[in-house]
DNA sequence: CTCTTTGCTTCTAAATTAGAAGCAATTATA
DNA sequence: TATAATTGCTTCTAATTTAGAAGCAAAGAG
């Protein structure tokens, strides 16, 4: 599967609107949740692999791929970590955690039976 | 498919953390891209098909369901529309769509040859 | 009334993801 | 230093998702 890039078309759109290939990389089953683990410190692909429920790894290594073909992650002494470029992705996503929040105050845990 | 909620295991996480409902939803094909299709006015179910680059219309039935489960969007007169929910969805994905414009930034669209 | 268009559903093929297994290269541990 | 983990993957197969074609009932247009 192709990595997708701003200018380029993507998978599902051939206008190449940077939008397009954004949406197309965060549609990726686990990206989200990927650099979402790593808000905080960087880790190792093991230790990455179980913060994400233990993804399978052949999965893990390619979203790892994508996300270091894409500039958002890269490798720091071993460890995976966010780029500066991935930080300011997870500033923008920050507003999503907070909308998760609201959407689950609308009915509280055990409200349903 | 199951449709993911607050409070409840969801595909790779079975803490329940909204959050994690969220990312989950968010990482299925389609659902960022008709989110923000349905952005500016409502749209027809073939309509927005075709908005979605003629994305497969069984695919997208599926995903128009669990947008509705989920509370992001409603049929009003026929036509599929953001929620009220949906459009804080929405305003909290923007500072993507800011983030893709900068990330593009990095190269110009024909600076490889 | 016909003729389109629309909103899906169903079915099969293609692509993606999951999961087990394994292995070479570190990194403990004794 | 010899031995036993642990780690960072890769490869292979099975299961799940997504794609795409086909079609059909209902609504709308002419």
């Amino acid at each position: 599967m192709q990595t997708p890039k701003p200018f380029q078309a993507v998978r599902g759109s051939t206008t190449g609107r940077p939008i397009m290939a954004l949406l197309d990389l965060l549609g990726r089953r686990w990206v989200l949740r990927i650099v979402w683990e790593l808000r905080e410190e960087a880790l190792g692909f093991r230790e990455l692999q179980h913060r994400c429920d233990d993804m399978s790894s052949s999965v893990l290594a390619q979203r790892l791929n994508d996300c270091a073909a894409t500039g958002i992650t890269e490798q720091v002494e071993g460890k995976y970590s966010l780029t500066e470029e991935g930080l300011l992705l997870l500033k923008a996503l920050s507003p999503l955690n907070e909308w998760a929040q609201r959407w689950a105050g609308r009915e509280t845990p055990n409200s349903a039976s």
